[in-house]
RNA sequence: CGGGGCAUAGCUCAGCCUGGUAGAGCGCCAGCUUUGGGAGCUGGAUGUCGAGAGUUCGAAUCCCUCUGCCCCGACCA
């Protein structure tokens, strides 16, 4: 180790308490992050482990900025923590200009706190339980409501306090049922989590406001092409909730948006517009026969209708016993939305068993028409309950009935609500357009708790009439090592990472060929690095002497955004070779020419 | 947690079916040559064949158990 700092010094090598200022001006510098790559830890590698699925999990470890240790848990080498921390400082820069203030709160948390939520049963086999050498039980944080409210009750105590926002970005845990795509969903991970506290919602609104600002700031400084959208609050209750999604078609999301209009949501929560009035019956009903058509499209294949005509059941069991959940032929039950009926909020798929007891046929060919509704509730969804002249299955094996209407044929449903996932081309909900459908990475998620936690652990402060309210809180996270996966999704080719600047390891990388035999190209290539540093522009220098080919190929693998090549054959012509890491061809540049552009 | 697969050199993998000498490419080390798109030659180092038990004269190979990892489905930053 010594010989490798005695060389980085060069002639300063013998003299140690040189060293250290020397290591400590580096660190202390502000934007510029000089380094010779002779001196760095590179390591990329040409084979990659089969299992790297996606690109960015691929390209992370060929450029060497991770290395696994077991199944969702990393080591970040020296060039990938420069890219998180990239990431990390803008975060805080951000976070702090909102008006957040930074603390660290633990990663190992005591059950206690968790019991008061009840989340220390609740959260699930997520929660990576510990107990220290006295047998005394604790968590690997996942997540720090509980934490950050016991910090809270303690510290605030009026009204006057308030509003305020804690933050950290720390370590998290998550014992993912199945964790991939290397960072993309690790289980251990580094994430940005704020919570603000307030004294009533209009002040909780204001604060989830600015955060969602701050939100799109951030992903917008890091050069991402992201979207806000609607998410559901799911069993938390709270009022707002937004995901902020990184688009790539890799994205494990899928988003809802109207091309028109700025409506926008997460699949699970997005709706259509509402269908028109029902119209009015044309048909007489009557059976069928659909020997061995189990599905609505094989139906209104067989029977040469469109498949928007049929009706498919969904057996359900949920508090009161059996459900029946009718979509249109061609939809597909949204079971976020079907939880929300009441009776329903823990419902489970029926057994083929329950179904023959409730409705005397099998799956394939069932259907509310003559089901006892004493003990089959309907649920219909929003346009199954606007259509007329529908086809069902008959609760016969091999027959449908066919000319159904509501009202005249069988009991209007129990219930009438949106149930259904969207598809690509429904109406917008606002009216605006109509609904695309995109894939995207979750970066991060803005939540109005409200009085969730407060009130279980008892963080109160006085109002100005000197009564105890429980705070209303916001809760806020954004996975920054995530993001540094979703970016290389969405930039990269065949030659490896393309970093947008704001995260890129370095911005600048000047290449020397064959340094060892012209000093001129190593005392220009030396200047030129220095210059650009000085100025404050972030660049590195490839003084390693390998061969060009090599050269490059680990440069742009590593994604430098601009790249400068300084050779014997240009000093001689006086030129420069520019070439951005987007661009097909090169370019012979002056010196001067070479750093206005890199300045940009 | 269900269903499937894998585990042999630092990495990617062959060998296993049909038991008998531990293999290749890349990487690594040394030397020479080479220097504008992942160079060439020569020489070299490297293995608890995931672990344990079993069958056998003999097991990387066959049987059993365990562990780890990966892929497909329901959660999340």
């Amino acid at each position: 180790m010594s010989s490798r700092f005695n060389r980085h010094l060069g002639q300063f090598a013998t003299v140690w308490p040189l060293c250290a200022v020397q290591l400590q001006s580096r660190a202390l510098s502000s934007s510029a992050n000089p380094m010779r790559l002779s001196q760095f830890h590179l390591a990329t590698v040409k084979e990659v482990p089969s299992d790297a699925e996606i690109a960015s999990h691929r390209l992370m470890l060929r450029a060497g900025m991770l290395r696994k240790h077991a199944a969702g848990l990393y080591t970040w080498s020296p060039l990938g923590l420069k890219v998180l921390k990239k990431v990390e400082n803008i975060v805080r820069e951000e976070m702090n200009r909102a008006g957040a203030l930074e603390v660290i709160m633990p990663t190992v948390q005591p059950r206690e706190l968790w019991d008061e939520t009840g989340r220390w049963q609740k959260f699930g086999p997520q929660l990576l339980k510990i107990k220290d050498r006295k047998e005394a039980e604790y968590c690997y944080a996942p997540t720090a409501e509980e934490v950050v409210t016991d910090f809270a009750r303690g510290e605030l105590k009026s009204y006057k306090q308030l509003p305020v926002n804690f933050y950290q970005i720390n370590t998290k845990f998550r014992d993912e049922i199945r964790p991939r795509f290397g960072v993309m969903r690790a289980r251990e991970f580094l994430m940005k989590d704020a919570y603000s506290f307030h004294l009533d919602e209009e002040g909780l609104g204001r604060e989830y406001d600015n955060m969602y600002a701050t939100y799109a700031r951030i992903f917008t400084r890091l050069g991402l092409a992201f979207r806000a959208v609607a998410a559901d609050t799911g069993a938390i209750g709270g009022s707002r909730s937004h995901e902020f999604q990184v688009l790539a078609d890799s994205g494990e999301d899928a988003l809802v948006f109207s091309d028109t209009s700025e409506y926008a949501a997460n699949v699970e929560l997005a709706s259509s517009l509402a269908p028109a009035p029902r119209a009015s019956a044309g048909e007489a009903m009557h059976e069928v026969p659909t020997p061995g058509k189990s599905t609505c499209a094989d139906v209104a294949a067989l029977l040469g209708i469109d498949i928007k005509r049929t009706v498919k059941s969904v057996c359900v069991i949920g508090e009161q016993g059996f459900v029946l959940a009718l979509v249109r032929g061609d939809h597909e039950v949204n079971e976020v939305k079907l939880q929300k009926i009441a009776g329903l909020a823990e419902y489970r798929l029926a057994n083929e068993q329950e179904i023959l007891d409730a409705l005397g046929a099998k799956p394939g060919y069932l259907g509310p028409v003559g089901a006892d509704r004493s003990k089959v509730h309907v649920v219909a969804d929003r346009e199954v309950a606007a259509m007329a002249d529908f086809v069902v299955g008959a609760n016969k094996v091999d027959f449908h009935v066919a000319g159904v209407n509501w009202g005249r044929d069988l009991a209007e449903p129990d219930i009438v609500a949106d149930i259904r996932k969207v598809v690509e081309g429904d109406a917008s909900p606002d009216g605006k357009g109509t609904l695309k459908i995109a894939r995207g990475i979750e970066v991060g998620h803005v939540f109005a708790l409200g009085t969730k936690y407060s009130e279980a652990m008892n963080a109160n402060v006085l109002d100005a009439d000197g009564k105890n309210r429980p705070m209303q809180m916001g809760c806020y996270g954004i996975g920054v090592s995530r993001i540094v996966a979703a970016a290389i999704e969405q930039n990269h080719d065949e030659a490896g990472i393309i970093w947008p600047e704001p995260m890129a390891p370095w911005r600048v990388a000047v290449c020397m060929i064959n340094p060892k035999n012209d000093a001129k190209v190593n005392e220009a290539a030396t200047a030129l690095y220095d210059e650009l540093n000085a100025a404050g522009i972030d660049t590195v220098l490839d003084d390693r002497g390998l061969r060009p080919g090599a050269m490059f190929a680990d440069i742009e693998l590593i994604g430098i955004p601009h790249r400068i090549v300084v050779s014997e054959r240009g000093l001689t012509a006086g030129t420069f070779e520019y070439r951005g890491r987007r661009d097909s061809e090169s370019r012979q540049l002056t010196r001067e020419e070479v750093i206005a552009l890199v300045r940009g």
